[in-house]
DNA sequence: TAAATTAAGGTCAGAAAAGGTCAAAAATGA
DNA sequence: TCATTTTTGACCTTTTCTGACCTTAATTTA
């Protein structure tokens, strides 16, 4: 139990409960664990991505820097995750047609916002067919609904 | 954060800020942040350039200076046609954090979703580069602030 | 007035300072 | 055992910073 990961992983999350973002260097963090920088890499990849709620931007460079911003998830804390497992990597129309109506079922998106979805991804697809079109259809799908999920109760 | 070139970036948004127009004079300025002349350059190519909304004109020789106009984002009745005229077929990441950056000057987006978006979309453009990658980004911000730019007409 | 001088700003390549990637080795646990 | 997770390190990319050298415009001087 409580591996390197697991510390690194439980001291981010402290500071990330006092605050919804924060920002790190990576190789003065590693040089506090004694690490490799990669091993930060490691702990964000696996502990602090998109589906566990949070988001990580980073800078390289001179002043570089690593942010972190936990999201706000509230209503559907694990509603990315099943949503990533759900699409996958190609998704047809009739699936979207469904995953939408069931989306507007469990009140998770308004009867509007379905059919905003729907219709703005109709247009991209415009002109593609077949399994080129199923693959984007699954990338905007999934870009469309992570973006309309975030609660944004902050400002 | 705040590396030097942040630090010149945010003096001159702040003058920026009480004016459309400022005139700064290259050396001053770069005798005041202790560097060399050529870093005001780099700071305007990098954060003052025309994705973020900004012209940048100057004149050598004695009397010489740099003017920085703000452009004013005209508050558009028809924002998301505007948006799919100006993301078009292709879009570079460049081109993307300009436009995020210009949308979240002008309060179209919170920063959080700015982030959020940008987030997304560089997850979702993972193994893919080049001008793929640019076409995929096009569609995917398309997505992404179409959904967005709508959440507030539905209910 | 033409040439020389001075006073700006411009360009570009390379060094420095971050963070990123990936695959292999090591550890873990079912 | 053997599949999965963690850890490591060699190598890569991006961003910032610096300095040498170039161009342009105004001013001074012969």
């Amino acid at each position: 139990m409580s591996s390197l990961s697991d510390l690194i992983e439980q001291y981010l999350r402290e500071q990330l409960a006092r605050a919804e973002s924060i920002e790190i260097q990576r190789r003065q963090l590693a040089r506090m664990f004694r690490c490799v920088p990669s091993q930060i890499n490691y702990v964000l990849e696996t502990r602090f991505n998109i589906h566990r709620g949070y988001l990580v931007h980073s800078r390289r460079g001179g002043g570089g820097f690593i942010r972190i911003t936990r999201i706000n998830w509230e209503p559907h804390p694990d509603l990315p995750r099943r949503l990533e497992e759900i699409i996958g990597g190609e998704f047809s129309q009739e699936e979207m047609d469904g995953l939408l109506y069931r989306l507007v079922e469990a009140e998770v998106l308004s009867e509007n916002e379905a059919i905003l979805v729907e219709s703005v991804i109709q247009q991209e697809l415009t002109g593609v067919s077949g399994k080129e079109a199923d693959i984007l259809r699954a990338r905007l799908l999934r870009v469309a609904l992570l973006t309309l999920c975030h609660q944004d109760y902050s400002d």
